[in-house]
DNA sequence: TTGTTGAACGGTAATCATTGTTGCTATGAT
DNA sequence: ATCATAGCAACAATGATTACCGTTCAACAA
């Protein structure tokens, strides 16, 4: 993802406007580190703009999806959640307890689908989930699931 | 997925009672080869029972999926699919216009964590998911014209 | 066979994430 | 400064999923 300043830049170059809310938005971005969600983003810019509608968030969140400065996420846990991260190719580990997500840049052998393996599909990405336990849930039982933090419920593997 | 009758047994051992339209529902989800969700099943039982309630359909899909019979998956269309294939580990192709959902059964190199790299996460599984456009929906769209299935490009990290 | 018990049922209403509608506001170009 | 229009906030609505609640019925034992 770009500076906030270069974002303002390509909203204009692409015909749309620069409002506060935008620029505001633009900077909870960039100031997260990790994979936030329409709501998270929404919370921290409240805390600066006491009147941003959710809705806006999510639409800024897309225009900037449509432009590649961000990509859409979604690994099961029923919401979408945003990675600034699309410079650097990577994929993706989540705690199927709690529902947190990193970035996995550990290098990956390249995957390529065998010839006719396709089935006709015009095939364009391919992305890894890794699916496990935190560190944070390993310390609680794991043969008892005492007290989740979060009620994100736990996603069966393929 | 085993066949309804051993669902049955598997139920009554697990201390889960066998009525009617579980059965119905064993038998629903016996007859759908693709990825159904919960709605299309509920269609489909609703056919031979008139009030059969969604959240019954629900909670015995989980309910499979606890006893690991069925695998719960997520592509990010905004529904829950139902995967019967459990036996067969298998990837999936996922078509980003409508949606459908197929079953990749080409071996592909086993997709493996160097050591150190998994930040101290109980890694579980591993899923691939390959995202393009499937063949109805290449017809329709003349900015993806069809090509030999031979030259399918290297694909990436999402 | 019959009785008992609690899991499971159907119907409805609620919840959660996300999107549509509408009338007002402010951006960016003239 | 003016002005067309994209964008805004405040709702309301949608679609998938789940909780509540009074009733029913599968399982098991007498």
């Amino acid at each position: 993802m770009k500076a906030p300043e270069e974002l303002s830049e390509l909203f204009r170059a692409n015909g749309r406007k620069v409002t506060a809310q935008r620029q505001c938005i633009f900077r909870a971005l960039q100031g997260s580190s990790d994979h936030p969600s329409a709501d998270s983003i929404h919370r921290q810019v409240s805390r600066e703009m006491d009147t941003v509608s959710l809705k806006t968030v999510y639409q800024t969140l897309h225009d900037l999806t449509d432009l590649g400065e961000i990509a859409a996420l979604d690994v099961g846990t029923g919401l979408t959640l945003f990675d600034p991260n699309v410079e650097q190719a990577h994929h993706h580990l989540v705690c199927r307890r709690c529902g947190t997500v990193r970035d996995l840049t550990a290098p990956l052998p390249e995957i390529r689908l065998p010839d006719g393996a396709a089935l006709g599909y015009d095939v364009g990405s391919a992305e890894i989930v890794f699916r496990g336990l935190c560190p944070d849930c390993r310390v609680s039982d794991p043969a008892h699931p005492a007290s989740p933090l979060s009620d994100v419920p736990p996603v069966g593997p393929a």
